[in-house]
DNA sequence: GTGAAAGCGCTAACAA
DNA sequence: TTGTTAGCGCTTTCAC
């Protein structure tokens, strides 16, 4: 290995030189500068970032916590892909590095252990749900004044950094467009409630409704909730098609469970697009290649990875100041929901 | 921040006792130990990890090199998604932490780059193509000394530590499928030939075929290429059913192509599963989900990317010998090519 | 403008 | 079984 050391001695200045050279800090001479420069090339010599992070005390890099969720291959959803990908493209361009940290089913480790071993400068937070434990952990973390972030969830009542898409905003859009095409018996396949976005849909979802003039509290029997699973989907075809006479249409709180609702209704001889409209959520891949092609509300996954990264990293070199952002979703519509 | 030189103190040993009881290294008296590990306790001590590495000359960090795609969301991909989940799940598993290094365009930087700052002490190169340009940076890697494994790729010649698929088997299987439920004018899709398993899969298919009596060179009217990508697949379904009179199977390199293609076919009024049959390979989650659901050779990427961490970080921890690994495919048989 | 020198928190070789 | 000590390669303060 090619220490400053040896370069300082190549270049005949002392090793402090060296260092400014290579953190472009303080004035120098121009010449000294290209002495040092050229005694690096010949040696080959690159400064070791452990080293650096070391003397720094701080890492370079940004962590980004992937929540536990047993027996699925997590990057296979569009939204942990997406997510990553927009954080990762950030993070490169502002000079840091990203560490991937997996959050065990341990119900001891909390949030902060992320940050124990320094290894990481801030964090971005995905998959978090709003369940009292989760939210004592963050709280937590906030209080050690480690600097983090959630992606695609809210906090209500905390001053949390935070990007969101208007998942309110979306889901009404997508009920809306349902009941200006004549589709009335708008039926609502929702997610887990433990994530913000799923109290944000139904939100939407009443909001539309009740715009038709359909009151909450006849909504019921109109109401499905699943666990954003396909297979969570495919079983909610089931107790919808049992009420098929009450219901036109379902707006599902993302693709995976819409797509498994239209299979699932399918073999019970209800095609999408045709017996009954469908709507998803996620603009998925998934969404183009079904059949029909499914409607969905397009949430900008990867720009929110990559404004959270980049906010938050700015926050860790010292812009004041949290953020509470939320995206505009869009509805894409395909035949899933035409007119039959 | 907790130094160990605190709760040496505490404790009333010196430093290197404690480091001792952390490294669980060298003996010493249990009482010793627990005095340590109370006082680390009620100090809350943590190692340092950096100051760890930096003393070790080890980062603790296995790296994912990602190809540049442009304009690719990435992870988006199955192939991506699932190696990455099981290089995750195998890296905690034995300690590591997972740093992601995205490849830029820019023609400069070479692989050693990935390990001049020291951040990883191995890495996992994932989506290499083999041109000369890469062939190269890969030997000059191999040359430095850093320890690193591709995966899903073989380069023939060299003794890279590789984990691969047997993807000329699979291919044979899939054909040999068709064949024997009667199609005979089975064509073939592939994908760029710049990766390996284009190839092995292009040798998997002529074996197939030749031993139903059709020589390699009556082939060429068979075989089309496309990039691996949805639209790739799409724009081969014109060139596929100008010889529809030719042609009564498809057999595809990838699920996305497989997809494309089958939509493709559908707008020109072929139906795969009735007019044609087509076989893809990933074993996508997207194969479930089409119409007709798609029958696919299933690659297991999660254990290709678990395996090639382990073997890997085995290695750096001393075990000897490279390895070349190739593990089987399996034909999942959906309705995509049942008999008309 | 540049150099000297004091850390940073830990590991590991050696001594006791 | 435990303590002492010399680094690890760099940043940063202070002095010149």
């Amino acid at each position: 290995m090619v220490t400053r050391k040896e370069v300082a001695e190549l270049a005949g200045v002392s090793e402090a030189t060296v260092s400014r050279v290579f953190n472009g800090l303080g004035p120098m001479k121009e010449e000294t500068k290209q002495r040092v420069l050229e005694a690096a090339k010949t040696l080959n010599y690159h400064p070791n970032a452990i080293a650096q992070s070391f003397a720094r005390r701080r890492s370079g890099n940004l962590g980004v916590v992937l929540p536990y969720v047993p027996k699925v291959h997590l990057f296979s959803t569009y939204y942990f892909s997406e997510v990553l990908s927009g954080i990762g493209a950030k993070v490169k361009e502002m000079g840091y590095d990203l560490l991937l940290m997996f959050r065990s089913q341990d119900e001891e480790s909390d949030y902060n252990d992320v940050f124990r071993s320094q290894k990481v400068d801030a964090c971005i937070i995905l998959g978090a749900a709003d369940t009292p434990r989760e939210r004592q952990q963050l709280k937590k973390l906030e209080e050690g004044g480690h600097p983090f972030c959630l992606v695609n969830q809210h906090f209500t009542g905390e001053r949390f950094n935070e990007v969101d898409a208007d998942h309110t905003a979306g889901s009404y859009s997508a009920v809306k467009h349902l009941l200006e095409k004549g589709y009335s018996r708008v039926a609502f396949l929702n997610g887990s409630s433990q994530f913000s976005n799923s109290g944000d849909r139904r939100q939407g979802y009443i909001q539309a409704m009740r715009e038709a003039g359909m009151e909450p509290e006849n909504l019921a029997h109109l109401y499905y909730e699943g666990n954003y699973s396909r297979t969570s989907g495919y079983r909610a075809a089931a107790a919808v098609y049992e009420r098929r006479r009450e219901i036109d249409a379902v707006f599902a709180a993302n693709d995976r469970m819409a797509i498994g609702l239209m299979q699932g209704l399918r073999e019970l001889g209800w095609e999408a697009g045709r017996d009954v409209a469908v709507i998803g959520c996620d603009n998925s891949d998934a969404a183009r290649v079904t059949d029909p092609p499914l409607t969905s509300v397009a949430v900008p996954f990867y720009e929110m990875g990559s404004l959270a990264a980049q906010r938050l990293l700015e926050q860790v070199n010292g812009e004041p100041g949290g953020f509470q952002l939320k995206l505009d979703t869009e509805l894409i519509i395909r035949q899933s929901c035409r007119k039959a």
